[in-house]
DNA sequence: CCCGTACTACGAGAGCTATCGTACGAAGCG
DNA sequence: CGCTTCGTACGATAGCTCTCGTAGTACGGG
């Protein structure tokens, strides 16, 4: 009971907390297609998912950064969990500081893709 | 009436049609604090403003960046009246491809300003 | 026809960003 | 203890972007 914090809190990451959010940031973070693809797959679950369950087209280094950006964007949040990284969307605080905002994004990204033939 | 087209039309600007507007360029256009200066004036009012009537912390050059930029995501229309070029919001395109977008996020520009003292 | 106003074009510089590859650390499994 | 899997750190590079200054074009007025 001294100091051993449940194992899962070996490797602590930094988050914007909720007031430090700026929308200049979060656009700034969407407006890449690959991150917008992640936060389309968080988007759709209400579990966390890890970073190699997403396959993008690019270099895990690549996906590292890209992840780290959302995630100092205050868009995701991450947590260690034994070897993965799981990710999950910061819905509340999102939702509290520009309400609607998320979901409506992530409906006019879903309209853009139905529009351009994409899938998912 | 051959050939004189009112006279206001004489140095063309090209301008990406509704279809050819994509989401990640409206998204990285709106990520710059003077661009989301410019779009917050042009929608509190209905009509259009000439490029000289916003006072911008930077450059004339620097300035015409700035709405060329968001000329190019689609986000305003761009038209010369005499030596002035006025600028208007594109709400009906936008409003078509990504219904309800802009106003929200003009809403959570608000919303931050508010939140973090700003005036406007 | 000259001048002022409004905006542009071009060149340049500083800084950020997306990408990669390689090498490394952390957790779990046998 | 090794091995594997997962993710990070670091360095490098190409390209974009925000910014400026200077020089130039277009339009309208006297």
């Amino acid at each position: 009971m001294s100091s051993v914090t449940t194992a899962t809190n070996t490797r602590e990451l930094a988050h914007p907390a909720r007031d430090e959010i700026r929308l200049e940031c979060v656009l700034h973070a969407l407006s890449d297609p690959m991150r917008m693809r992640v936060v389309r797959a968080l988007a759709t679950t209400e579990d966390e998912l890890s970073c190699s369950h997403f396959v993008l087209p690019v270099t895990k280094s690549t996906t590292t950064h890209h992840f780290r950006v959302l995630r100092e964007a205050g868009v995701i949040e991450q947590v260690y969990r034994g070897t993965a990284k799981m990710n999950g969307l910061r819905r509340a605080d999102l939702d509290a500081l520009f309400p609607g905002l998320l979901d409506n994004i992530l409906d006019a990204a879903r309209r853009e893709a139905g529009r351009l033939g994409d899938d998912a």
